[in-house]
DNA sequence: GACTGTGAAAATTTTCACAGCA
DNA sequence: TGCTGTGAAAATTTTCACAGTC
């Protein structure tokens, strides 16, 4: 135990914080293209769109990185950040139904941030099996299971429709896959110990339209107040 | 005041719930496509993946909607959580940014989702701009102001680059838009009073990695409990 | 003097457990 | 009896404010 490099907490940052770390990466990627050397937390915060006590918070659940007085060495955080969110290996991906989204994710630059590799494409429409896209050759869905284990895939990316997710996902607990994110609609149902991410597109928007009605009725109350009417 | 009809709570919905409440409403349309007229807390919850107590307090802070000893009424509820969400009058929303994600939004049918209509579709690329997607014909980003104002535009989608995606947030909160949905990977600067949702495809696959490290970490310390070397 | 790291307080969210009503 | 609605407790998250260190 003693020959150990220290990893400073080896458990228990909050949920909360893991969701803001790679936001806090990307803010110091572009630090770091512009050059810069050392940042503060308050200058780190205002790039990730966070107060400063949150992001300083955030960073002391992974260790005492900075220097008081000076801030964070970029490169450093960088690194450090990197491996706790456990980008230093690489993460096989499969993306199965290359409908419109699939093909805007396969092509999706990002997605080759460093640590993910797109391992597969997989669509039950025999007239999308064997197209290439992103330079892959699209695969039948029936391959999955094989595709999994050849290829590593350790996280299912799940872009079919809504009535095809479900059986999807089973497939890729089935075979092994602990990790998913499902930009279908629906809910998925998979046993403890499998993480489940959710994209949902008419769920953002319908929070946003949430919020903008509210906006309206307050400017309505505040009609009223004056003495106007609403209709 | 006392001729209006009883809205139950005025203010304060949390937020947490609010993010909830569109997953609710998905679960009691299925519910509903299959006939189901009224539904516990329990099978609902069930349907939405969340636990009952949470379900219930949620829609406690609707009002009392429930009948106790039978459950929810699936109609009833699905017309007052539309309500409180917005879905009763229609939002327009212009997609910025029609490449191969800005395409599959333009197509994706749960888009149509009752409440929302898509404007105007709107592009920087002369190759792009004049094309026809999902019936709408692209327009030059030149024409940002003028679209949201002809059209009544008040969610805004970004679906840019990066690089452009700022300047297009910008123009539309210039333009009087208050809502905007963010799928660049960059944190938008926007003043009080607008609301910036992102969805974030990296950053998902980024928490997903965490906790699949995480239980491999844990793996690794089962083994070396057994006695196990790692390496 | 500047800026981090962090206890402690405040706010929010989740869960419990049961009173109350159909 | 069965299931909702909700106070109260527990857990989590955010914010404050300042002691500690460079």
């Amino acid at each position: 135990m003693i020959s150990r490099p220290p990893r400073p907490r080896e458990k228990g940052i909050p949920e909360a914080t893991v969701a803001r770390l790679p936001v806090y990466l990307r803010a110091l990627q572009v630090l770091q293209d512009r050059g810069t050397a050392t940042v503060s937390s308050e200058a780190l915060a205002g790039a990730a769109g966070v107060n400063s006590a949150k992001l300083r918070k955030d960073l002391s659940h992974l260790g005492s990185y900075g220097t008081r007085g000076v801030g964070y060495e970029v490169e450093y955080l960088i690194y450090q950040i990197s491996r706790e969110l456990g980008l230093t290996q690489d993460w096989s991906v499969a993306i199965v139904g290359i409908g419109n989204l699939g093909r805007a994710l396969a092509n999706y630059g990002g997605f080759g941030t460093r640590g993910f590799r797109i391992a597969a494409l997989l669509d039950a429409d025999p007239e999308v099996v064997g197209r290439t896209v992103a330079s892959l050759e699209v695969r039948h869905i029936d391959s999955l299971e094989e595709v999994v284990h050849s290829k590593g895939v350790s996280i299912g990316v799940i872009a079919t429709p809504a009535g095809s997710a479900q059986g999807v996902a089973s497939r890729f607990v089935e075979a092994g896959v602990t990790s998913i994110l499902n930009f279908a609609p629906v809910v998925l149902n998979v046993p403890d110990g499998v993480d489940v991410r959710k994209v949902d597109l008419s769920i953002e928007l319908q929070i946003l339209a949430f919020h903008a009605q509210r906006r309206a009725d307050g400017d309505g109350r505040e009609a009223e107040r004056v003495g106007l009417e609403m209709t």
